[in-house]
DNA sequence: TTTTCAGTTCGATATTTGTCAAACTATAAA
DNA sequence: TTTATAGTTTGACAAATATCGAACTGAAAA
């Protein structure tokens, strides 16, 4: 590290991973389902759901939520047989601040 | 492609797009700096000052610069010796409306 | 208990990405 | 015209990423 590193590089690493999170289509599909689910229905919805809408594999969507769910864009919480997913209202409000400043 | 694509995915681009640029802290840190600048003095910058604030190389820079503006996020102007770089105002509102649907 | 459904983990692989050094172009200054 | 400054292009390479199939785990249904 240089000694004159840029002094909101932490601030910036913070919400590069959230935009990274949302940089792959598909992911940024399914996060998307889940800001219209939470409008809508203020449901949740399962992986399978989500698999059904996208055209990649179980196990991509599986790792996919993971990577959502590390960004603290997505909320997952295991309900029987199915994970529900739900959006984090928290960082959804977060990342509308950041464009209105 | 499947028949039952994603009908979002077309939008879902243009958006992973934006967020791909944003998702390279590097990159995030450049843009944050044009929009402190928009804030405060609307003004521009040139690209040795955004070399400067960080720790890579010029060619490095220029190839962040080329991403940003690929993704309709930073305008670039030439002026002389310079490279005059300045926030696109519209893609910031675009994404600030898409975290306040 | 066996089977089935929902999802995960693992290992592999092809692709994309971030970075650099070296060589280049363009403009301005001496 | 020579030199210096600002930035770009090219080629290379290591690291990260997206994806898959196969094998796995956990919970419910038969």
């Amino acid at each position: 590290m240089k000694p004159t590193a840029h002094p909101q590089l932490d601030q910036c690493e913070q919400l590069a991973k959230a935009f990274k999170a949302l940089s792959n289509p598909n992911r940024l599909a399914m996060y998307m389902d889940l800001i219209q689910l939470e409008e809508t229905e203020h449901s949740a919805c399962c992986i399978a759901d989500l698999i059904d809408r996208l055209e990649i594999g179980a196990p991509t969507v599986s790792h996919h939520i993971k990577e959502l769910v590390n960004a603290n864009l997505v909320h997952v919480q295991r309900d029987g047989k199915f994970m529900r997913c739900r959006l984090n209202r928290d960082t959804f409000a977060l990342l509308g601040q950041f464009f209105n400043a």
